[in-house]
DNA sequence: GGTCGCCTGGTA
DNA sequence: TACCAGGCGACC
């Protein structure tokens, strides 16, 4: 993400739109092409990341909007050039310069924010931001009735953390993705905010190529062994998505062990 | 909370 | 041919 806000803004900052094509009809559908034909003329004045959403604010005060979803890029062209394969909408400069969304699934997101009128993401804090600690984390899980692998996803939590960084952060924190989110205890949490700037920063890293250390921890790494302690990587299924963990190294925290433990006094 | 549908392409 | 996919909103 951090990488294709930087294409954008390379490519689109200080430059007036020509015109905005929306090439696939999901897009058209969303956003019909009378509107889209409102951005020419528009200068575009910066170009913002929130979680995974990129904000593109014009000097009309519009707010562009786009989400990759699964599969969205940027690609750079020129409006001469022929359109790539997966081109689903291509935003024409007035220098000649294209900006194309390469989209295979074509499930990306184009809107348009009245002026004056901020969007609302709903999202948590950065993760980055000093704000993301323990204690929100703590707040969150509180009201959580199930996983913390789900309520991890949930973008209100950490702004910007997907399916796989979600698995690698859970890793890295050896927490269990079935634990019960308000399970969790203060050491773990503290654990799990690190893990989630850690395996993110790897992201960042790993998209520039610095990294040569192997791409992935547990994801996709089902059936082969834990790097930490040599057990087989297990797969699961959590709210439709795929959730690997290790089953050694990643236990349930023991306070939800003892919870669930039927009391002595109990009659059978 | 969970499941489905959106879309298309890659892989077994 | 069937299943899988890094997201998310609509729906139960």
């Amino acid at each position: 993400m951090e990488h294709a806000v930087g294409v954008l803004r390379d490519a689109a900052v200080g430059r007036t739109i020509g015109r905005v094509r929306l090439l696939h009809p999901a897009l058209r559908r969303r956003l019909s092409p009378a509107r889209a034909r409102t951005l020419r003329g528009a200068r575009i004045e910066s170009v913002q990341r929130r979680g995974k959403h990129q904000l593109i604010w014009l000097d009309d005060h519009r707010v562009l909007h786009v989400h990759f979803r699964m599969t969205g890029d940027w690609l750079v062209d020129r409006t001469s050039d022929p359109l790539p394969a997966h081109a689903r909408a291509a935003i024409e400069l007035t220098d000649g310069t294209r900006i194309v969304l390469d989209d295979p699934r074509a499930l990306a997101t184009l809107d348009i924010h009245p002026a004056l009128a901020s969007p609302d993401l709903g999202l948590g804090p950065e993760p980055s931001d000093s704000s993301f600690t323990a204690d929100w984390l703590r707040t969150r899980f509180a009201r959580v009735r199930g996983a913390v692998k789900p309520a991890l996803l949930d973008q209100r939590t950490v702004a910007g953390l997907g399916n796989i960084y979600a698995a690698e952060a859970l890793w890295r924190a050896r927490i269990d993705p079935r634990a019960p989110a308000a399970s969790l205890r203060p050491a773990e949490l503290r654990r799990l905010v690190l893990a989630v700037r850690a395996a993110l920063e790897r992201a960042a890293s790993t998209r520039y190529g610095v990294s040569k250390s192997p791409r992935f921890h547990v994801y996709d790494r089902e059936g082969k062994l834990c790097r930490r302690c040599r057990t087989p990587i297990v797969r699961i299924r959590q709210s439709g998505r795929s959730s690997y963990f290790c089953p050694r190294c990643q236990r349930a925290p023991a306070r939800s062990r003892r919870f669930n433990r039927v009391p002595r006094s109990a009659p059978l």
